[in-house]
RNA sequence: GCGGAUGUGGUGAAAUUGGUAGACACGCCAGACUUAGGAUCUGGUGCCGAGAGGUGUGCGGGUUCGAGUCCCUCCAUCCGCACCA
């Protein structure tokens, strides 16, 4: 019988999922290991062969831990909200349930079909209400904490309330943006309104008015991080600065932990540098400068206090708050023109003009804290409202942005670094001894810095502070498809429903469209809509995106729990995830948020670890390989690619089933399309027609989409499995190209025939296996078990192969050697490994519970060992020596060979460098 | 500008601790077989050279008996962040 891969794969598909092979309960005798793939967002467009990459990659890992003899949880899910589902809603008037429902079925199909080992008993689904009743709850959870700075952790709200009840807000240190002092008699004299009102620049999930990024083409708010380059990052549609009320995350609360968490987690470097990136922590001192006239201060933030002695003028952004108060009536005019042109650009005009220099001078003076010098005080909108505290102290000799402005506004640069020109630009490093700064000269810039900062303590105008760029996260989107959020209404103060009335299910609605005012698509249900209503209104926003995706991770050690989100024992038997497997563009969106959830439910004490990954791999990216034919110009004529520049051609993409190996299936391509059944072919001397060929991200438009679906059907999933991690390391990105497949299905084909004849029967010797044998396979043993370990999966492929063409030229058909080697293999390619365990006589389905083998050194030890000889560092010969000698007695067989003595050329080497078991290098 | 990653044959790549550069595969070349199968088998294939040999891991330098691997300078490509004070 032939490897025949299609009956093969559909029989133990069929038996995995009758007998449940994968499920997985808790089991106190073996220890765990969580492997979780990041869950997809089933689109109609369904899978294409990139996506499944890290699929293989963790469902191998996965197989392997079982037969290592873990417990292992391979969970699989749909991360069912989202925009497009939504906007085909729009387009269609199709529920966006039923989309999801129909694309979700496709996903899942897919998926079966490469045979990936996960528990779908524990399958979760965003969108569905019995999940997303949890991320509510959650959400409540955030509604009712806040932020104890010095407890460094999240606290009942209630806590705060009594703190509030006794002493006022003073000695409360908490994460907030509320600036007012009250007394406790002010507290309790609050009405209910008022109270809430504070409490609400305390809370974790928080009401307020903020500047969000408003996309009007989506009709909806973003998160910093779904902003790219001024755009949205799904559709590409502009955004622009509003302000608005909205639900927010205190993620800022978390900033700190979740920098420092980043040091006990075993992620890519360049994924824990962008979330570095991102929380951008900069330490430094903020200063107060007290005025010319009047009593405001204005409070600045310098990660450079060594330089205050350069600071020549200040710069307010447009937007701060005192710029009304202190410009002078005459540059009033001038000063609001200014302020009236920087709101009218656009986050992103701000982006592509900074070489732009603008600000302008507001007639005021501030009085510098140390020399009592008078300073002018400028706004220019290249100081951020946002950052910081939306002013700075320009130093031009050391900021090439106040250098810029200075010079261009000819303002004073006064030099304060010894021996260092700044005439051409300023100097940013901080390696010159600091001068004309009194207390601080003679000081290198690390100790300038320090005496500066208690300086500005001691005199009281300032403290050490640190900043981040890191902002709160909006939390609310205009939108049909996704969470209700738990929260209703009454005189517009927002209140939680009760735990017992959750859900709060999405109500049906007429259109998924904002109404006619403007408020999101919920404000059209009516009352009766909502499974639960209460007070004057419910909340018409529903949660972003990534809210569920934020702690799917907890959910399936518990999915079907209808009383917590996951029960306490389970929690702690499973754990967090040992290993993540999924893309690296998450790194600034869900990585942070799922961290930052983790982080807070273990404040509560609901789970005992605090970052939720322990270990993270980032698959590359699959990129398509377009195949293009070219037409010559006004003709319906097409030339071959090495050809092509004898004339003047046009190229198209040509569908890539069309092309094998860069050859044109020139009468597939005749009937692709009408215009091309009469195309004619300008071919190569064979009559072959060579396509071109370029790398681009793989879509429908480009011609260029493999399905994982189509080389399944060609070559079985063992040998896709396989190829695709056979293209080398996995978190590389690479183009797709079908090339080499055969190279990995012939592979497949050549271990079916160690175990037939000729004939095609079975045929399994049970004698002692051979030396050589067993060499091979513990060689093979050891590289599989490195490999595996160090998530190496492209060489684990070359190395099956390299072991089965060994087993091949021994011609072994040993069963002791090929069950070792079929269990060794099963994570690869579980389907034909299934079918080969069963013909070495075992039962079905107690594969995926073997034992994976055990290196065992023995069958490796070697009596000699090839040397290779080298001279001056170059291998000229090897000799074939006995292991037993020592250095001196291998150095003397050597010199003593005639081939040696050719190399020598009469001379007597200088040295000679033996490394038993490893080389020898002859210096002369 | 800052940060991260990468650079090896015609192609995908390997070389885990400094020790035979190019494993394994694709492709290509030559041949065998034939039940014509997306077969199988044998040999070859970094580059230059008829050969002996020379040369070769982005460039240039260094350390070392020995460097793809370690150090320094530079170049190129990709990714992320960016008027962040």
């Amino acid at each position: 019988m032939e490897y025949n891969f299609k009956e093969i794969e559909s029989k133990w598909r069929a038996f995995w999922a009758e007998n449940k092979t994968y499920k997985v309960v808790e089991d106190p005798s073996k220890p765990k290991f969580y492997v979780l793939d990041m869950f997809p967002y089933p689109s109609g467009a369904g899978l294409h062969v990139g996506h499944p990459l890290g699929y293989i990659a963790s469902d191998i890992f996965s197989r392997y831990k079982k037969l290592k003899g873990f417990n292992v949880l391979h969970p699989m899910g749909y991360d069912s909200f989202g925009l497009p589902a939504e906007q085909y809603a729009i387009q269609t008037g199709q529920h966006p349930a039923v989309t999801t429902e129909q694309n979700i079925n496709r996903y899942r199909d897919q998926m079966d079909k490469m045979g990936f080992c996960y528990d779908w008993d524990r399958e979760v689904r965003t969108s569905s209400p019995e999940y997303y009743k949890w991320t509510q709850w959650i959400f409540k959870q955030l509604f009712d904490c806040y932020y104890d700075k010095d407890l460094k952790k999240a606290v009942r709200i209630s806590d705060l309330i009594k703190k509030f009840e006794t002493n006022g807000n003073a000695g409360v240190n908490a994460e907030t943006d509320l600036e007012d002092d009250f007394s406790a008699s002010e507290w309790q004299g609050f009405e209910n309104e008022q109270k809430e009102k504070v409490l609400q620049h305390f809370r974790l999930a928080y009401l307020a008015d903020s500047w969000v990024n408003w996309c009007p083409a989506l009709g909806t708010v973003l998160a910093n991080d779904e902003v790219v380059n001024g755009v949205s990052e799904r559709g590409g549609h502009p955004v622009e600065q509003k302000r608005m009320r909205q639900w927010s995350m205190r993620i800022k609360a978390y900033a700190d932990r979740l920098l420092e968490g980043l040091d006990r987690v075993d992620w890519f470097e360049s994924i824990k540098e962008q979330q570095r990136n991102w929380i951008g922590k900069s330490k430094g001192a903020s200063a107060f400068f007290s005025l010319e006239k009047g009593d405001d201060k204005i409070e600045v933030f310098t990660t450079r206090p060594d330089t205050i002695y350069g600071v020549t003028f200040m710069v307010l952004a447009p937007e701060h708050p005192l710029v009304e108060k202190i410009t002078t009536s005459e540059f009033k005019d001038k000063v609001e023109e200014y302020k009236k042109m920087a709101s009218l650009k656009t986050e992103r005009d701000r982006q592509s003009d900074v070489k732009n220099i603008t600000g302008q001078f507001t007639g005021a003076y501030a009085l510098h804290p140390f020399t009592g010098d008078k300073v002018q005080i400028w706004i220019g909108d290249y100081v951020l409202a946002s950052y910081g505290t939306g002013a700075v102290m320009a130093v031009p000799c050391g900021d090439q942005r106040d250098f810029d402005f200075a010079t261009h506004f000819g303002l004073e640069i006064k030099n304060i670094f010894q021996d260092i020109d700044i005439s051409e630009r300023a100097y940013a490093e901080k390696d010159a001894a600091i001068v004309n700064s009194d207390f601080l000269n003679g000081l290198s810039a690390k100790e300038a810095i320090e005496v500066a900062v208690a300086k500005i303590e001691q005199m009281g105008i300032g403290k050490g502070k640190v900043n981040f760029r890191l902002r709160d996260a909006v939390f609310s989107r205009q939108r049909y498809w996704g969470e209700p959020f738990p929260v209703c209404y009454k005189n517009e103060i927002p209140y939680l429903i009760d735990d017992k009335n959750l859900p709060v299910e999405l109500p049906e609605v007429d259109k998924f469209l904002p109404t006619e005012d403007g408020e999101p698509p919920l404000a059209r249900a009516h009352k009766d809509a909502w499974n639960y209503f209460e007070g004057d209104r419910m909340e018409y926003n529903t949660m972003p995106g990534w809210a569920g995706s934020s702690w799917y991770f907890l959910r399936y050690l518990d999915p079907k729990n209808e009383n917590e989100f996951a029960a306490r024992d389970k929690i702690d038997y499973w754990g967090n995830v040992d290993l993540y497997v999924g893309g690296s563009e998450h790194a600034t969106g869900h990585l942070l948020y799922s961290r930052f959830w983790t982080k807070f439910l273990f404040d509560l004490g609901y789970i005992p670890f605090d970052e939720p990954f322990k270990k993270m791999i980032n698959q590359g990216m699959i990129l398509g390989r377009s195949s293009f034919v070219y037409r010559i110009k006004d003709s319906n004529k097409f030339v071959s690619s090495t050809l092509k520049d004898q004339y003047d051609v046009t190229p198209i993409h040509a569908d890539i089933s069309l092309v094998e190996n860069d050859k044109l299936d020139i009468e597939g391509f005749k009937s692709w399309r009408p215009e091309f059944k009469n195309a004619d072919f300008i071919t190569e001397a064979d009559g072959s027609y060579v396509c071109g060929h370029e790398v681009e991200k793989m879509s429908k438009s480009k011609f260029n989409v493999q399905t994982p679906d189509e080389l399944v059907e060609k070559f079985g999933a063992d040998t896709l499995r396989m190829y695709e991690m056979f293209l080398g390391p996995v978190e590389q990105s690479k183009p797709w190209d079908t090339k080499g497949i055969n190279g990995v299905h012939n592979f497949l084909r050549k271990l079916w025939r160690l175990f037939h004849d000729q004939n095609g029967d079975v045929c399994l010797s049970s004698d002692q296996p051979s030396k050589e044998a067993l060499k091979t396979l513990h060689k093979t043993i050891k590289k599989i078990t490195d490999d595996l370990d160090r998530f190496s999966l492209n060489t684990g492929v070359s190395n099956f192969m390299i072991c089965v063409n060994e087993l091949t030229d021994q011609k072994c058909n040993n069963k002791t050697i090929l069950e070792q080697l079929t269990i060794l293999l099963s994570p690869y390619a579980p389907h034909i490994s299934e079918e080969l365990w069963i013909k070495l006589g075992n039962e079905a389905g107690t594969m995926t519970f073997a034992k994976f083998p055990e290196f065992n050194e023995e069958y490796m030890k070697e009596s000699s060992f090839e040397y290779p000889v080298s001279f001056n560092g170059k291998m000229r010969f090897k000799v074939y020596l006995s292991l037993e000698l020592n250095p001196k007695q291998v150095e003397e067989h050597v010199l003593g060979l005639e081939e040696a003595g050719k190399w020598l050329e009469g001379k007597t080497p200088k040295k000679v460098i033996v490394v038993p078991g490893k080389i020898v290098n002859i210096v002369l």
